[in-house]
DNA sequence: ACATCGAGACGAACCGTCTCGTTTCATTCA
DNA sequence: TGAATGAAACGAGACGGTTCGTCTCGATGT
């Protein structure tokens, strides 16, 4: 379950403190948590963590490379949190627009949740810039989530709610995309109204249901 | 039609050096595209441009602040090149899907136009980190597009193609949104096939059509 | 034993501020 | 009209401060 092993780094050796590793991430979120990711630095890290900062250097390429791995942790710590057992999913009612609803309500609630925010906002951002860091926040943190809408969509096609030709990997940017982009960019609010409305618009179109 | 003005910087003065700012206009966007933003410095536009770095710190307040205005001139620059009184706006053939799918294919080769790639990529990304720049990122670059979506959706429900209780400014993000993220987070290819199968499902939702 | 550890010195790069003379330009006055 | 004036912006770059990434140090611990 642990060791998350980046692209370049492993100089070698089960020698590596675990304990400095931990400190390390819980340094990183707490300073961007306190003074924004811009100047969060790899001395301030080493600093607060009560570390070298060789010992940074030695396991991580850069800034956004050491959050982008806290992050990893405290997501995977908070789903152990969740329940040994518990795999995060999307109910099945048998109505796939309540269980839409249901669970982008749930994500709106996490969007606004500080202690997730600051990071993947920052991550995010230096994803957007940095291409080789942003496949590793998308493949890592966003497609597996993506891919439980897939699932269910597909779920709903057997169920004949979904038109068998539908794609469920676009049809899920139809509610995860403006929602993220909302967040992301500050283009507008956020709130269980909109992602109801969301639901809507995707299941039924924008035209009229009677042609 | 120029003077744009920032928020803060007026130091006061039409002295102000018209061939100083457009150096550092075009240094900025040279950096940025050759570089990267990350390792665009103001010093290093200052010498590029032959200008002081008391002239830059004079008139702007940030290094995204000089790259915004530098993207805005440049935006202009481009529609007024387009034509005269030329412009931009969205068709209306009186077939909604149709008209969608043309911009949007539009808009698929302009995301991969180069020259404005880099510099809208770096500006987006600031803005997600830095709220402030992303908030006029958004007012004058995002937004007024987003209008004239506004403005032909509404037209659409005139002609009776889409549901009048259909709040256009959400419906514009069915479409817009998942472009958008796909191209900033790189969560997916971007093609003519996918933005004209958005519209499609955003106009006719994903559900059966006869109910 | 030996690689990693905490600590911190080191030069390089930029930062943002601050003088320098120099240039530019609106105003003043011949 | 058209030279002289003076204030503000200009190019250049020195300056101290911060962070970078690299590099020694013993000390630690496995």
């Amino acid at each position: 379950m642990a060791a998350q092993k980046s692209a370049q780094p492993a100089p070698s050796s089960t020698r590596r403190s675990e304990k400095s590793r931990r400190a390390i991430y819980g340094a990183a979120l707490a300073l961007v948590g306190e003074v924004g990711y811009p100047r969060t630095t790899i001395e301030g890290i080493a600093a607060r963590a009560g570390v070298g900062k060789q010992t940074i250097y030695r396991w991580w390429s850069s800034k956004a490379d050491v959050l982008l791995e806290a992050f990893l942790d405290l997501s995977e710590q908070a789903s152990r949190d969740a329940g040994p057992e518990y795999e995060f999913a999307i109910p099945d009612t048998g109505d796939l627009a309540a269980d839409l609803k249901a669970v982008l309500r749930l994500t709106v609630d996490q969007l606004k949740d500080p202690r997730f925010e600051i990071p993947s906002r920052a991550l995010a951002a230096e994803g957007v810039v940095n291409e080789q860091l942003g496949r590793v926040f998308v493949t890592k943190l966003l497609e597996p989530s993506l891919m439980l809408y897939v699932d269910r969509v597909r779920a709903a096609q057997e169920a004949g709610q979904v038109r068998p030709e539908v794609d469920p990997r676009i049809a899920l940017e139809l509610w995860v995309s403006p929602l993220a982009q909302r967040w992301l960019q500050h283009t507008g609010p956020i709130s269980y109204e909109y992602t109801d409305t969301l639901v809507d618009y995707a299941l039924y179109g924008i035209a009229p249901r009677t042609r």
